[in-house]
DNA sequence: TTGCGTTCCGAAAGCGATTTCGGTTGACGC
DNA sequence: GCGTCAACCGAAATCGCTTTCGGAACGCAA
C-alpha cells in the first residue's frame, strides 16, 4: 500500500518492466513512440524524481563538478567570487549538473581533495582559479587523471584547457591609452609574480609603454601584495622616486584605491597630478571621490562557459579544439585617467588645498 | 589482474568478506581490533576510497547539503557570499560531507529545486539566506519536509531553525553611540522592507533613538535601495529636510558610501558636518577619506555555524534546542562618526575648502 | 512455408557499498 | 560434559537504476 518510491511503480502500473520504463525515460531508440509518451505521463503524475545516487553508481557517471575556491591567506578579498559562482551554477543546472564547493586551508589539504576525488570519483570534473605562474596544480590533476579546466593560464597550461583574461591585452590598452593622454612616465603596482595573472599584466604593461615608444624608468615597476596595504606602500616607493610618474596602472582596484591612498597623504589628488587606473572593474570604484578608471571583465559569463568547457571535456573523451579561450577586459572610463598637469608633480606641495568635488566629467 | 576497485579487494587480500571489511571500516563495534586494524592498514596500503555513490544510494544517506544563493536582481554586489560559503565549505569538509551550490533564477525556479530535492534527497538538507519579512520559503520547506536553517529570520520564523546577526541590538547600539557623541538629530536610511533584516535594523535604530531620549523627526527613516544610487537618492532627501540630521545610521556600507557621496555633493564633508555609519564592515570602508565608521558581522563563524546546525538537525531526528542562534556585529570605529559641529549644518555653504587629509585620530 | 530483418520489450546481471540475520567459535559456570 | 552467552564474522538481501542480451511478434520477400 506505501511503496511510494522508484521506477518499479511506474512500471507496474503500466505493466512494463522496469527496464523498459528507464529506457524510455532517458528517451532510447528501442521504445516506440507509444510507450515512451505513456511512460512520461505516469512519470509526470507520479511526480516521480530518479533517485540520484543509484543513477550515479549505476551509470558511472557524477553530473557533478567542484569549483576549487582560491586559498585565502588571511581574508579572502574576492569579491567576484560569488558572481562566477552563480555564473557556473545556472548553466550546470541547465544541464542537469551540480556544483559543489571545495575550500581546501593549504596545498597540502587541496591535494588531498584531489586524491580522493581521482579515487572515489564522485566528483567528475574541476574548475581551478587564482592560478599560479608555476601551477603544480596542472601537473597533479593531469597525472591524477582528473578533468579540470582554469580560470587563468599557467608556464604549464599549455596543454590543459583554461580559461582567461587577456591580462597582457588589457594593460598594454590601459598604458597606451595613458600614453594617449599625454603622460610619458607611467608606472605600474604589480602584484605577486607567483601569480601568473600577475605577471602577465606587468608584461602588458610594459608592451604598452613600447608601443607609445616609452622607455623603462627603473623603478616603475612595484610589485606588491594584493591588497590596500599593499598598493599603498608600493605607491609611496614611486613617489620618493626622483623622478616619479604620473600616472600608475594597478595590478587590481584594491591596490589602486591604495595607491589612491599614498597619493593623498604626499598631498597630490589622484586624478590630477597622478592618473591611476586599477583592474577588475569594481562597483565600488564608481563611488570613490574621484572615480576609479578600471578595466571590467566579465564574471557571470566566464562561470558560465567555463561550465560549459568542463562539461564538454568530461561528456566528450577528447580534449575539444576549443578548450582555450581568452575573454578581453574592457575600459571603463571614470575619473581617475586624465591628461597630465605641467610641472606639477615636481612642485610637491606638503599641504595644498583643493576643492574635493567631484572629478566626473573631467575625463573626455 | 586488473580488478583495482572495491572493497571486494581487501576483502579478498584479507580473506574476510565484504560486509566485515566494511563494518570494520566504519567501526562497528562487532568487529574484534585485531581485524579492524589489518582493514585499515590494508585499506591505507591499496588507498582505498569508498565509492561515494553506492554508499549513498546503500546508507540513504546524501552527506550533502546545499546553499541556496540570494537570487540577484541584477548583478549580485553582495561581497560576502564568498566568505561565507567557505564557512560552509571548511566545517562540512571537516565531516565529511559535501556543499553543494544552488543559484535559482526566478522563485518559480527556486521552488522547482526545493520539489526536486523533496523527492530526490540527493541534498539532505539547505541553508537559505537573504529572508524576507514575509518568506514562504519557511513554509514550503516545513511543508516539504526538507531540513534547513536559514541565515535570517522572518516573520514565519518561529519554529525554525535560523542563525542571524542581532540587527536590532547592532543599529540600537548605532544610534545610541552617536547620540552618546552629542548627535540629537539622527536619521535612518534603510533598504526594502521586504527584507527582514532591514526591518528589524529600523526597529533597532528607533529603539536607540528611545534609549537616548530622542524623538522620532517625520522623514528620518528613508527606505531605499541596497546599493550606491539608493543611498545617494535616500540622503539627498534627507538633506532637503527642514532639519536635516546631524548623523545617519544606514542599512549597510554601500549604502552608506552612496550617502557620503550625497553628503559631499551638498557640499558637506561626511563624518563632521553629517557623520555616517554604515553596516557589513566591508574592507573597502577603511580606505574611503575619511575611512567609514561600521558595524561588522562574523561571516566565516557564521557559515561554520550554519553548517554545524544543519548537520545536527540532519542527523539527529529531533529539533536541537539551540536551533535559534544570535550573532552580535561590533562596531568598527574609524572616521565617520564623530561629534556633531554646532551650527554648521544650517550654513549649507555651496563651496567650501577645507584639507583634504585623513580624519584617521579625530574619533576617540 | 520458410527464412530473414525489424521493432519492441523483458529478464537478469551488475554498480559498490550497507545492514540484517544467523552461525561458529571459545570461554565459562555448574 | 553440557548448556549458555559473548564475541566475531559470513551470506545474502537491499538500495534504485542502467544496460546488455536475447526473445517474441510481425512484416515481407523468396
Amino acid at each position: 500500500m506505501e511503496e511510494r518510491r522508484g521506477l518499479k511503480v511506474i512500471a507496474e502500473r503500466l505493466n512494463l518492466s522496469e527496464s523498459t520504463v528507464s529506457r524510455a525515460l532517458n528517451d532510447y531508440r528501442d521504445i516506440s513512440a507509444r510507450t515512451k509518451a505513456l511512460v512520461r505521463d505516469m512519470a509526470k503524475e507520479l511526480d516521480y524524481e530518479p533517485n540520484t545516487h543509484a543513477r550515479r553508481l549505476a551509470s558511472g557517471k557524477s553530473d557533478t563538478i567542484g569549483y576549487v575556491m582560491p586559498m585565502q591567506d588571511g581574508q579572502l578579498t574576492e569579491t567576484f567570487l560569488g558572481e562566477l559562482m552563480a555564473g557556473m551554477a545556472k548553466t550546470l543546472a541547465g544541464c542537469g549538473w551540480d556544483l559543489m564547493v571545495l575550500a581546501p586551508h593549504t596545498p597540502e589539504d587541496e591535494l588531498a581533495m584531489f586524491r580522493k576525488i581521482a579515487s572515489a570519483r564522485h566528483v567528475s570534473g574541476l574548475i581551478i582559479s587564482r592560478t599560479y605562474s608555476n601551477d603544480p596544480r596542472f601537473r597533479i590533476l593531469q597525472e591524477l587523471d582528473i578533468p579540470f579546466v582554469a580560470h587563468g593560464r599557467s608556464s604549464d597550461s599549455m596543454s590543459a584547457a583554461w580559461l582567461d583574461v587577456d591580462n597582457e591585452a588589457a594593460f598594454r590598452e590601459m598604458a597606451s591609452y595613458l600614453a594617449s593622454l599625454g603622460h610619458r612616465l607611467i608606472a605600474h603596482i604589480g602584484g605577486p609574480p607567483v601569480y601568473n595573472f600577475a605577471r602577465q599584466r606587468a608584461e602588458g604593461w610594459q608592451a604598452g609603454l613600447q608601443d607609445a615608444g616609452l622607455e623603462l624608468t627603473a623603478g616603475y615597476h612595484q610589485a606588491t601584495e594584493l591588497s590596500f596595504e599593499g598598493g599603498e606602500a608600493a605607491m609611496t616607493r614611486l613617489l620618493s622616486l626622483e623622478a616619479p610618474p604620473t600616472a600608475v596602472c594597478c595590478v587590481s582596484d584594491v591596490v589602486a584605491i591604495g595607491a589612491m591612498r599614498a597619493i593623498r597623504e604626499a598631498g597630490y589628488l589622484p586624478g590630477r597630478e597622478i592618473s591611476v587606473i586599477g583592474y577588475d572593474g569594481l562597483e565600488i570604484g564608481a563611488l570613490l571621490d574621484p572615480p576609479l578608471t578600471t578595466m571590467s571583465q566579465p564574471l557571470q559569463s566566464a562561470g558560465s562557459r567555463l561550465a560549459e568547457m568542463l562539461i564538454t571535456i568530461v561528456e566528450g573523451d577528447s580534449m575539444p579544439a576549443d578548450n582555450q579561450q581568452l575573454f578581453r577586459a574592457s575600459l571603463v572610463r571614470r575619473g581617475t585617467a586624465n591628461p597630465p598637469i605641467e610641472g606639477v608633480p615636481e612642485s610637491r606641495p606638503e599641504h595644498r588645498q583643493f576643492i574635493n568635488s567631484s572629478f566626473g566629467g573631467i575625463e573626455s
